[in-house]
DNA sequence: CTCGGATATTTAGAGCTTGAATGTTTCTAG
DNA sequence: CTAGAAACATTCAAGCTCTAAATATCCGAG
């Protein structure tokens, strides 16, 4: 009796290398487009992410990644004079982060790259719809 | 006219952060239960793919990573004892990975580890398979 | 058989990410 | 007001992953 070890775990298993091979080509699609920048991944996911002025730790929440990750990604961008640290204006912890005028010009860039040839488009509106409640609630209850 | 860049455009960067989001979550679903073994997450993806003897390619291949990345772990996995690096029988270029007794007494542990409480539980079984057919789907197309 | 192109693995070097420790500054309980 | 706790940013060490290049072996065309 070898009873294959739970049907229902191993779809679950199998469903979890599906979303990661999915965010796999999501990130694939950002590095070529940056490459095309001459940027990294890590690097146009920051350009991407500056909305506008905000703090070191602000960024590391959009970029869902650690502050730490932050001081060194943002090292690259400053020094390429893409983005600047400022003192900010309220709290003399923090720093504000702004684009220069070059930065600006590069995100504009980055933005239309990323928009276009989405991994997204084998799925239509409605699917795109789905999804996004199915993958909401898995987030949420978990 | 500012148009806000394509509504269609947004909705799409949204569902690739939900994509990424999850793909964050099953990560540290692994991370967790390998920390609980003494492994790091890498360690024990490739302990999880060991079904059976196999090359360090193939081993890559179930892992979605460079043959290098696999040298890199299962170097670790074999200074812990748990896999064993033997010539392969019929290609004196490739090597035929083993698990050791402790090995494989440590992959069925983790394996237990890794059904208990999977980032998906908050999903029907019906929702699941939606899911499933979804990512296919994107990750076909694309 | 032998040469040349493919394949398996490893090594070296670089970039990304994290976690712990540190220095500053802010906030808050008393 | 003031001490202690909390928050911001950075630095450092360690680990993961990739690319490119080196080595060894296989396989097929001639």
């Amino acid at each position: 009796m070898t009873t294959p070890p739970e049907p229902q775990t191993s779809a679950e298993r199998q469903l979890c290398g599906l979303v990661n091979g999915l965010a796999q080509q999501i990130a694939e699609h950002v590095r070529e487009r940056a490459a095309a920048l001459g940027l990294t991944a890590a690097q146009a996911t920051a350009l991407r992410e500056m909305t506008g002025p905000m703090t070191m730790r602000e960024l590391a929440e959009r970029m869902s990644c650690e502050p730490s990750n932050a001081t060194f990604v943002v090292d690259k961008l400053e020094k390429q004079g893409l983005v600047e640290r400022c003192p900010h204006p309220t709290d003399r912890r923090a720093k504000q982060l702004l684009l220069t005028a070059e930065g600006a010009a590069l995100r504009d860039r980055l933005l239309g790259l990323l928009a276009q040839d989405s991994p997204l488009a084998g799925l239509s509106p409605q699917q795109q719809s789905t999804l996004q409640g199915l993958l909401e609630q898995a987030i949420t209850r978990s």
